[in-house]
RNA sequence: GGGCGAUUAACUCAGCGGCUAGAGUGCCUCCCUUACAAGGAGGAAGUCGGGGGUUCGAAUCCCUCAUCGCCCA
């Protein structure tokens, strides 16, 4: 088959993606096959995806999140382990439901009130089948080598019985209760969020002082600052510091709060700041998290002055009714007309906005369900300390052990309909118990025995959910086979926002459910690797709401995902952040081109030879050398790869391909197929053996790509693969060493061939014009490689007459160009300008001279001496004595020209 | 308020105790040489954010300041 001059991904990649569906290779294989055929003998390799939102679209946190795993995952399949790699995602129980209430109340004007639960659920459902596939779709196109048969969903029938079994365990531990607390409440959405549900934003404000007259004090006034005023009709107390000495006498007296009438009490307590504001302030346990445990601690009544929906209660006397922001205007206007009002100051601060809604966030005391933190951390901390679990980069364990040290109680339930309703079910009594089957009602409660009267309206919380989907996604409860096989995992891939959200609430779960388990073994993965945030141009954090998104999909589209795959590597040095610069992505593509085209050449070189390389036919330098390097490469991506050092694989292969096989080794083969050359079949069968390797070790990057070429490959040499690249093994460098003298040796032919490249544009020679030259190798060694690898080198400098000896005078008309301890001597035509010529020189011998200097000052210096590891000052001696001999030619060949 | 990260070429990033500090892009010169002009050859371009310190030796380790960003409260 002939190749076609560039690669295009639109026309290969989705049947290269059918086919590798076909293969069953992104799937595990039934254990007993497995075992039989020998494969996956390094044991298993399973990974789970951080299930995306249903109501997501791919974006480039998604992109790169998902090639990483990608990466990993075709690594670990190659190399001989048994992969699984389970996608799926979640009911995401806020925003999808938000999203689906919209769209009924533009289109039908409908709210879910108006419909009831189950109508509502319907709808959800709908919109869930028609378009919360989509993510796993682009998945596909990025190449994701998922096992598509065991996808996953939250709300999926196994994985909501999962919830429930977990609910009921935590019940039965009494770890989960119901009590009244405050919590964080969306007056948009109606429901309680939870403190990971919410952003806060700086906003500009004002800082109110509001005076409360004393209680049998006529014309006293306590002067409170607050950032709030409306939520003074829900104040039941004052504090002030009680070291302050301007308040310290009315400790224990009452303050009257406006328009209640209310008596409030003046309380001591050490955590008022006297600086900021008054000095004192106010307290309304009702609607603030710092004062409803200072209320607490002094025994204050709780005081609701708002509804659900952010309206002002019947608590809020003449207020009732109306909209906090209107409420706050109207309350600010009648202090003032009561003389009750202060200063009033701009004050900047930071307002809680839910991340849903955006609307500013209620603090409201509600009854909801919790599970208690504090146990289920312990071991999860452990995890990290013992080194069963490990976070790279390394500083990210931080971050999970500050939230889990101070983690607080979980509010699980969420006033929503989407999502698993809590199993919760009440008699008449209102006594509640919690089930794994529904309760019928007028079924006898299972303690009481008194009829079932309803089920908890609520749901749970999302991550409720997701927190179990290391096993649930494997089977658990039930004792399946993939739970033994593939749990725990080894690796987890995702993002830092999420580290406490749901990495540690796994970890948690991994260690309280999976108890059939010995410890050891219920930590759910081994790594956890946070990724780098992609950024936009100007630095910014890519966001829907700022639209500076940059979308994977048009550059999938226009790239290619191999493209746009290696780019994502390239870009991020593990968990760095990095700015996606747009013209940055062409660089993946004009490597997928400069791959294909090496590869174009060498099948097209291949004459329909089964060209194999062995050692024994290996004798030239050039393919020793490619060789040689081809090993060193392996190793090092190999290694990197086993370390999660995505990057520094990527830019050892970019390096590799580009500059040593395609700048120099190609180059070199092209003489050797002329007809009749003895060497043809040696360099061919190098060329095949590099390109084949190359293929495996580029594969996990660029999978599409080189899986094309892969059967080019074999079409070429008459073959059939045994497999596709996909399934094929890992490179093990059988045949290959590192080749550490030809490595040098060609390393000298190297700097001479770019020396006299370098004579030549600045003579501005052409190109290809033969020339002359004169070569003088004072040293043995190196006049040795120079004289075996004549032709070599005078191929790849283009000369036409290449003249070598120990000394030479040189030549008149000539230029010369020198090269470590080698001067070139390069014969040119009279009127050839040498001006440029002598600059390079100049410039050259400046650098050379500032080495010279450098090195000498430190061998001068006896502490270096003495001190410095010896071979370091060797190394020194030797650099110095190779500096020295290059001033003196350059200095030599300057003054001659 | 607490924590973390960044600051290296015009841009985007590597390098994290010892080679003359690198890459890609962009820029300049030359070249359509049958793998690739999505390419090749060559070149210019950096007091490694400022200031201290440790060390024989610092872009690299420590302190400090500045600027930017992220996370948490």
């Amino acid at each position: 088959m002939e190749l076609a001059k560039n690669f295009e991904p639109k026309t290969h990649e989705p049947a290269i993606y059918r086919a590798w569906i076909a293969s069953g290779g992104f799937a595990p294989r039934d254990p007993k096959t497995a075992h039989a055929s020998g494969a996956g003998s390094k044991g298993t390799f399973s990974v789970m995806i951080p299930p995306p939102n249903v109501t997501g679209v791919l974006h480039m946190g998604h992109a790169l999140n998902n090639t990483i795993q990608d990466i990993v995952v075709r690594f670990r399949r190659m190399d001989g382990y048994e992969t699984l790699w389970i996608p799926g995602t979640d009911h995401a129980g806020i925003a999808t439901q938000a999203v689906v209430e919209k769209k009924l109340f533009q289109e039908k004007k409908l709210k879910r009130q108006d419909m009831g639960r189950e109508a509502f659920l319907k709808e959800v459902w709908a919109w869930k089948e028609k378009y919360g596939n989509s993510i796993l779709e682009q998945l596909r196109g990025l190449g994701s080598s998922c096992d598509w048969s065991r996808t996953k969903f939250t709300l999926d029938e196994d994985m909501s019985t999962a919830v429930r079994e977990a609910f009921v365990r935590l019940w039965e531990k009494g770890l989960i209760y119901r009590g009244a607390r405050l919590v964080n409440w969306d007056c948009v959405l109606t429901t309680a969020v939870s403190d990971d549900e919410i952003e806060y934003v700086a906003r500009k404000g004002k800082l109110w002082q509001l005076r409360y007259p004393l209680d049998g004090r006529p014309g006293e006034f306590i002067t409170v600052a607050t950032t709030r005023p409306e939520t003074m009709l829900g104040d039941t107390g004052v504090a002030v510091n009680p070291a302050d000495e301007r308040y310290r006498h009315l400790i224990g007296s009452f303050a009257v709060l406006p328009f209640l009438g209310r008596k409030i009490p003046i309380v001591g307590d050490e955590t008022v700041e006297s600086g900021f504001g008054t000095g004192a302030v106010k307290i309304t346990p009702g609607h603030d998290p710092a004062d409803y445990e200072r209320g607490a601690r002094f025994k204050l009544p709780i005081v609701m002055i708002m509804e659900k929906d952010g309206r002002m209660s019947a608590e809020a006397g003449p207020f009732a009714g109306l909209t906090r922001e209107k409420a706050r205007d109207a309350v600010v206007k009648e202090l003032d007309a009561l003389g009750l009002l202060g200063d009033v100051v701009d004050h900047e601060h930071n307002v809680a906005l839910s991340d849903r809604s955006k609307s500013v966030i209620e603090p409201m005391v509600s009854e909801q369900w919790f599970v208690k933190m504090q146990p289920l951390a312990v071991p999860a901390i452990e995890a990290v300390k013992s080194g069963r679990l490990r976070f790279t980069p390394e500083r990210w364990t931080k971050v999970y052990l500050d939230w889990l040290t101070r983690v607080q109680d979980w509010c699980i339930s969420r006033q929503l309909w989407w999502g698993h309703r809590i199993p919760v079910w009440y008699d008449e009594d209102g006594v509640p118990v919690a089930s794994r089957t529904d309760l019928a009602l007028g079924s006898p409660h299972p303690l009481t025995k008194k009829p079932i009267v309803r089920q908890d309206e609520d749901v749970l919380d999302t991550w409720a959910s997701s927190w179990l989907w290391p096993f649930a996604t494997l089977g658990w409860p039930a004792k399946s086979e993939d739970l033994a096989r593939f749990y725990p995992t080894q690796f987890l891939s995702t993002a830092r926002e999420i580290i406490y959200l749901w990495v540690a609430r796994m970890v948690m779960a991994g260690y309280e459910f999976m108890d059939h388990l010995p410890p050891e073994k219920r930590c759910p993965f081994s790594v956890v690797n946070i990724h780098a945030t992609v950024l936009d141009a100007q630095g910014r954090r890519m966001s829907k709401s700022l639209g500076n998104g940059i979308d994977p999909l048009e550059l999938i589209e226009k790239y290619g995902a191999d493209a746009v795959r290696l780019c994502l590597v390239l870009l991020t040095k593990e968990g760095q952040d990095t700015r996606l610069a747009p013209d940055r992505i062409e660089q993946g593509f004009r490597f997928g081109n400069k791959v294909w085209n090496a590869a174009r050449f060498v099948l097209a070189n291949l004459d329909g030879e089964r060209a194999r390389v062995s050692s024994a036919t290996v004798t030239r330098l050039e393919d020793r050398w490619i060789l040689s390097r081809l090993e060193r490469t392996r190793a090092l991506v190999t290694k990197a790869f086993e370390e999660y050092r995505f990057n520094d694989a990527a830019v050892e292969l970019y390096r590799f391909v580009w500059n040593d096989f395609c700048d120099w080794y190609v180059e070199l083969a092209k003489p050797r197929f002329a007809p009749g050359d003895p060497t043809g079949p040696a360099a061919r069968g190098t060329l095949v053996r590099v390109l084949g390797d190359m293929l495996a070790l580029l594969h996990p990057v660029m999978p599409y790509l080189t899986e094309a070429l892969w059967s080019a490959l074999h079409e070429a040499q008459g073959k059939t693969p045994a497999a596709m690249l996909m399934n094929s093994a890992w490179p093990t460098g059988a045949g290959l060493a590192v080749d550490a003298a030809a490595e040098a040796d060609m390393a000298v032919i190297q700097d001479l061939v770019k020396a006299v490249r370098n004579v030549r544009a600045l003579c501005m020679l052409g190109e290809r014009q033969p020339l002359t030259a004169f070569i003088a190798a004072p040293r043995d060694a190196e006049r040795r490689v120079l004289e075996q690898h004549a032709a070599t080198a005078r191929a790849l400098a283009f000369l036409e007459r290449f003249e070598l000896s120990a000394k030479v005078e040189r030549p008149a008309a000539s230029a010369c160009a020198v090269a470590g301890g080698i001067e070139a001597f390069v014969v040119l035509g009279e009127s050839t300008d040498l001006g440029k010529l002598k600059d390079a020189l100049q410039k050259r011998l400046d650098k050379v001279e500032k080495g010279v200097n450098g090195a000498k000052a430190k061998l001068a210096n006896e502490n270096f001496v003495a001190r410095a590891d010896p071979e370091v000052v060797a190394e020194e001696r030797g650099r110095l004595a190779e500096l020295e001999l290059e001033a003196e030619l350059v200095r030599r060949n300057l003054t001659g020209l």
